[in-house]
DNA sequence: CCTCATTTGTGAAACGTTTAACAATAATTT
DNA sequence: AAATTATTGTTAAACGTTTCACAAATGAGG
């Protein structure tokens, strides 16, 4: 029956006595006279009409969606900076589609073919193949990751982030440091962090290491690899900085199960800034990214992206906060 | 220009020298002259094309996309879930579109609103309001939350939970139970862990209490909830189950400050069993709910929903697992 | 070789919008 | 009051598919 149908714009035109034409410029707020406007309204809350978002993408060009590309939502990051980017939509009027890819490379293609032939508005990419190739067909912004010298890109601070890191260390004492991190294949905005820890440590004449771990989806392999660097109970460091607050949590375990005092003998700093949920606390001392904020300059720029932003890269501060595993 | 376009099936056909109603065949897998059906391929593949979605919805009411509603992306068990959606989703070749409600009721209805005028084959709905109507005109399958007599609702064993919890305290040596629960004004699903929590309890005999806390965002209000109760030194209980691993963990923080020992003095048995991605283990002893197979079974359901599966009602097996506040 | 059933392919009308080009009406000017 | 302009409203053609009803081609049976 008719009835069950949603009803369209043709009922609308027939209940309110107006022409399609009209009825279409009330919706989308163009010029029309007082009267029409006020009976087309009348008949679409009396039926309760809605506009059917596949006819009008199909006609305009614009599907008022975009696509989310994510590793996971699994880890605390990602599904932080997930809800505060699907916020953000929201409030913009945008519907999100999230897509996993499991920081694998070829779905990461895949998806970007997929985000291609579902014709979304535009892309908030957070990936890792390193030989994504993106053709600017659809406004792309990313995340902590330089796509191309036309795509823009936002991140936190990170350079500055490092010299954070290392100058708390040292300034709580620190002499001999120690920079770890989870290895990703491409060079991304991350590596920064590293190059700003060794900035400050060089300037300041301070002794450090840096060590680039392999595997990173379980506990295991990097546990294994402390055991081997660290398991003779040859502890040569007194402060850690670390790529992320999870892996900074799984050295403090591994660190604290071998009787080393956290943060008394070894202090460490992580990076992200993530509230653990379980606890509402910090996990450990860390430089906090500020990600709601980091959302909203990345959904801003995806909607001016029409201007042309021509690769422009945003870059946010970042602040340390001590959470315990650092003497401050 | 033409070039900038994407192709389209009109392209597509005049390429292999066809109809667009063969290459729509071919598209869509009806039965096809082989010859043709290779000619067609082939103009596929040369122009790159692919089909626009949003046309082939506004024809054949099929959008290969279903709307999650969530609570939020920063609670892990919420996160966990969606990932495991999301992927099981994906595999069946939809696209996820995911809505935050911040467990709002205006929210969570403004959501089903546009969930119906986004027009998406199904939704998958984990709502607290207590007066959401819904009417049948999509699919819906919810979690953990009976929204009316003909739509399906997946939940764990909630019942055999709250007996397994009870049960296994008891086996533990605990005489004096307290059952721990943050409110949610409507009747759900979870309420009826306390049920079997508490007819365990009954049948054996052993004396227990039950107690609803109110908000459930923060911390603060939790603490200061028990501060008010268990202020005082007064402990007396022995075993707590609590309605959520959030929860728990944040009650053995309380005791632990308070210099209780967990789980000498006091064991505890959380639900969920999502596992900690800081620590890669479980926050607390729990009874755990099998996240990826309910995802699969919901998804399953919601592809099956044209057969009538009137208001079928899954409830997947839960499992206890140890996890360092209880003494086993 | 003609007829009749099959198998393959085609034409054209939807689906629910937007939007140019135009027509009608009302408001101004002279 | 006629002519001109501004204001509203309408008609109809897209947008890229799917699908029904039909036509062409193929093959089998007599």
């Amino acid at each position: 029956m008719k009835s069950d149908q949603n009803p369209t714009i043709k009922d609308v035109a027939r209940e309110s006595g107006l022409s399609l034409a009209t009825v279409s410029k009330v919706i989308n707020g163009l010029p029309v006279g007082k009267n029409s406007r006020k009976l087309v309204e009348e008949a679409i809350k009396k039926l309760g009409y809605q506009v059917n978002p596949y006819a009008r993408a199909l006609k305009s060009h614009k599907t008022n969606t975009v696509a989310i590309l994510i590793p996971s939502m699994k880890h605390p990051f990602f599904a932080h900076l997930t809800d505060e980017l699907i916020s953000c939509l929201t409030r913009e009027g945008f519907r999100s589609i999230v897509m996993i890819t499991n920081s694998d490379s070829e779905t990461e293609k895949k998806c970007f073919s997929l985000v291609k032939s579902n014709k979304a508005d535009g892309v908030i990419a957070l990936t890792y193949c390193p030989d994504l190739e993106v053709d600017d067909s659809i406004p792309i912004v990313t995340i902590d990751r330089h796509l191309g010298d036309t795509i823009p890109c936002v991140s936190s601070d990170n350079f500055r982030g490092g010299q954070l890191a290392a100058q708390k260390l040292i300034e709580l004492g620190c002499r001999r440091l120690l920079f770890l991190r989870i290895s990703s294949e491409i060079p991304g905005e991350p590596d920064k962090r590293c190059a700003g820890f060794e900035s400050v440590c060089s300037l300041q004449r301070i002794e450090y290491q840096s060590i680039l771990l392999q595997d990173h989806e379980t506990e295991a392999p990097i546990f294994r690899f402390l055991e081997e660097h660290f398991g003779d109970g040859s502890i040569d460091f007194d402060g850690i900085f670390c790529n992320s607050d999870i892996l900074a949590a799984r050295v403090r375990r591994f660190l604290e199960q071998r009787g080393v005092g956290i943060p008394e003998q070894v202090q460490i700093i992580g990076y992200d800034g993530i509230i653990d949920r379980f606890t509402d606390r910090h996990v450990c001392s860390t430089i906090e990214q500020p990600l709601a904020q980091m959302a909203q300059v990345v959904v801003t720029l995806l909607m001016n992206s029409v201007e042309t932003t021509e690769g422009m890269n945003v870059m946010l501060p970042v602040r340390y906060v001590s959470g315990g595993t650092t003497k401050d």
